[in-house]
DNA sequence: AACGCATATATGCACAGCGCACATATGAAC
DNA sequence: GTTCATATGTGCGCTGTGCATATATGCGTT
């Protein structure tokens, strides 16, 4: 039985983020909390260790994967591991985004 | 020290639904649950139990309140508690929706 | 009256995801 | 070699959810 793509869905604001962010290219783990907030103008942040079980449970569930990718200066600390969006990934994220479009639409047609 | 909108953010899609059901009119649990599949294209579900706990959640929060409404035909069972969205959870609605049509907005301003 | 049925709210339990604190790994600077 | 900055990883308790079950109320049928 194949994931489907509606199993994942609505996504978590971060999840979201996270594949939005993964979208424009790999990155690795620390640098996404970055995106996250910059996208989100700080209000959706999480938690470093969070991200990390985020990531390996995105990862387990086939939307993401680890690129292999190493930096060409391997400097700064532990050696980064980059992320990749997957295409089951690119699927979910897509539905998502429709989906709040939608509801951002229906909220337009109605008094507030 | 009092409940900051942006202490609420982002919503649970789920939250966002009841938010936005309610701010329709007052609603009792029971219905909720209908409206919040269909304005999600039943995309966004919830278990009945979960409901009711949702909604302790966001009275205990001051986003909702019990609005003592009670049926003029007080029949087809157990009676109905109807909620009202307080003037708190309108903020925090408005707020989220601001947030979610930015991320539509970031999300259309890239490639895919 | 008693029973089943539909509606509607509420609770027990186990599991997943998160924040917080802390641990670990790697290189650079001093 | 100690300290610092970067970066990944782990332990623990709390919150929220799904699933199952319990409870409450009125109606219809027998």
């Amino acid at each position: 039985m194949d994931a489907k793509t509606d199993d994942y869905l609505p996504l978590r604001a971060a999840d979201c983020h996270l594949l939005m962010a993964l979208r424009r290219g790999e990155m690795y783990g620390y640098a996404l909390l970055q995106a996250m907030a910059d996208d989100s103008s700080g209000v959706v942040t999480m938690d470093i260790g969070a991200l990390y079980r985020a990531l390996d449970r995105l990862m387990r569930d086939g939307l993401i994967a680890e690129s292999g990718r190493q930096d060409a200066e391997p400097s700064r600390g532990r050696p980064r591991r980059y992320y990749a969006i997957t295409d089951f990934g690119r699927e979910v994220l897509a539905a998502e985004l429709v989906r709040l479009e939608r509801l951002v639409a229906l909220s337009h047609g109605e008094a507030r």
